[in-house]
DNA sequence: CTAACCTCCTGTTCGC
DNA sequence: TGCGAACAGGAGGTTA
């Protein structure tokens, strides 16, 4: 589910109310994806010093040490005083000074990882081949060219994969190429320079339209004051296979990229 | 190195 | 309506 509009929109919901907070207890459900990598216990007195984002991963800093949280495909998080009694899917609770936080993920392919620091092995290997951050200064457009000039990937793929640019996902991925006129199929390498700019352009607007919007709210997504999102009532081509293209009318197309389903406007989508 | 495929798990939707 | 199959937003690991 969440992809990076929704992991901010979850950060930015409660990062305030949890900064300064002291750990006072933490408990756990069924595993999720990754080992904790620490006795919960060791957790108990730290400080919560705040709560940063890379990717799609949420960083929270404490004092000493790390929690790298994902949300994977159905996760979402809660912070609040008076959360009900963990349900069957909650599957980590961090019991603060200031409030519980809480992670909800039927799925159980999220994960909260303890690392000593960004430099530990286990924090590099989740956070060391992660692209540019698309909402910041960082998005170079240079370095974005000569990325897709130099993959041979369908440019769906390539955004997917999070190398060159991180937190487009699959919902996104659609969004973007279709703003910027490009087919999902076509190798990365073979698109035009003015194309090019245009995708830059869009990932940067989607996603800030969609943080705008609290996020997409297919299913149960929401953030931690439970709220949930709106994007999902904007999106262009994605879920509309069938419906007529907003621009020119033609039904839009459903096609299989990698076992995901990408939606196109064949008309509009040419390059 | 790259890229295609597999896998984790559960809830919801689809087709007969 | 009932029931199994297919599908769902992520992404690391494995295999070629």
């Amino acid at each position: 589910m969440p992809e990076l509009p929704e992991v901010e929109v979850t950060r930015r919901s409660f990062a305030q109310a949890i900064q300064g907070a002291q750990v006072e207890s933490v408990s756990m459900g069924k595993p999720l994806r990754w080992p904790l990598g620490c006795r919960p216990d060791e957790l108990v007195g730290r400080t919560v010093l705040g709560l940063r984002r890379r990717g799609k991963y949420l960083l929270a800093d404490l004092a000493p040490g790390l929690l790298l949280l994902h949300l994977g495909m159905s996760g979402s998080l809660r912070f609040g005083r008076d959360l009900p009694p963990a349900g069957v899917h909650d599957h980590f609770d961090l019991v603060t000074s200031q409030g519980t936080l809480r992670l909800h993920d039927p799925r159980r392919f999220g994960a909260v990882v303890y690392a000593q620091s960004e430099q530990d092995p286990v924090a590099a290997k989740l956070l060391g081949n992660l692209g540019m951050e698309p909402l910041s200064d960082a998005f170079s457009l240079a370095v974005f060219e000569s990325g897709m000039k130099r993959s041979r990937m369908p440019v769906k793929q390539l955004l997917l994969g999070g190398r060159l640019v991180v937190g487009v996902g699959n919902i996104y991925a659609s969004e973007v190429l279709f703003l910027a006129g490009i087919r999902p199929t076509a190798a990365s390498s073979r698109i035009g320079p003015t194309r090019v700019r245009k995708l830059h352009a869009a990932i940067q607007s989607v996603l800030a339209q969609a943080v705008a919007l609290g996020g997409t709210t297919l299913r149960d997504f929401s953030n931690a004051e439970g709220m949930a999102g709106h994007f999902q009532t904007q999106t262009r081509v994605y879920g509309r296979e069938g419906a007529p293209c907003y621009i020119c009318g033609t039904p839009i197309r459903l096609l299989r990229q990698g076992q995901r389903s990408t939606y196109f406007c064949p008309q509009c989508q040419r390059a």
